[in-house]
DNA sequence: CTAAAACTTAAACGCAGCTTTAAGTCAAGA
DNA sequence: TCTTGACTTAAAGCTGCGTTTAAGTTTTAG
């Protein structure tokens, strides 16, 4: 299997095949005539990959998770650490959301019409100070 | 008041506000031997400004929504149609989130021992196959 | 055999939102 | 007056995840 048909099967750009071996996440194959050259098996994990990466899990992040896969032991419990981790990310971010959320919809509502007006609301609304202290 | 001042006021590097005011969020100052000096109210404003991209807008976004801040109308109706669409996207993230962390709290408990197990167990999924459709 | 499609590489580019650097100018205290 | 710290600029650098480009090689269909 070439690189372009691996490509179309996991529905990405080749360079972004090459992009993942240099990375490491992905073996080197073996070449003929300096011609990369897939087991039927690299879509798997291609795929594997993309799921990963759609899940909101970095390129190193989903190279631990891949590392060792062959090993005997089985995937959940290997993954269990960087998974619990990410769950907590996620409840972050869900809390963020479900706050802005409220918070623009308040915002909706608002009737300055002028900048310090509604700045000088802005910083004496609790959430809002509560948000700003999160901020970087 | 010297850019540091403000800087240090709205808790942001010196440089950011430089950059602010490069990308038409903030109006150049007027200067004092090439020093720029600014309004007290440009502290509202920077963080205004720190408001709005902690919430998760982007700076053309903040652009628009600070244009015209001025004239009569209330702050709100203005940016409702920004607003609106920003809510859309945030419960779209909300929804994903949701649905990764379940998914997420599944894989937690896979058994699998090879990845082709692995992965054809994940294809099988509906709940993994949705998401990878909404896959770029 | 030839033309076109697919492959190869390294390196540059793109995004956003800054930060850092280099080299120089200005301001304020002792 | 001198020193130090704060300021000025333009341009480069950073992060992550690739994409694009350029120039060349290999494979494949006709």
């Amino acid at each position: 299997m070439k690189i372009g048909q691996l490509a179309r099967a996991a529905n990405l750009n080749a360079s972004a095949i090459r992009y993942y071996e240099k990375c490491g996440l992905l073996a080197a194959p073996h070449r003929i005539g300096g011609q990369r050259r897939y087991p039927v098996d690299a879509v798997h994990r291609v795929l594997l990959i993309r799921f990963a990466s759609d899940m909101g899990f970095s390129l190193s992040e989903i190279k631990l998770f891949l590392s060792g896969l062959r090993d005997n032991t089985p995937v959940g419990p290997r993954w269990k650490k960087l998974a619990d981790r990410k769950i907590l990310e996620i409840e972050a971010t869900l809390e963020r959301s479900l706050r802005l959320k409220s918070l623009l919809q308040h915002l909706l509502h608002c009737r300055c019409t002028s900048l310090q007006v509604c700045v000088e609301r802005l910083s004496l609304s609790p959430t809002l100070r509560s948000l700003a202290r999160r901020s970087k």
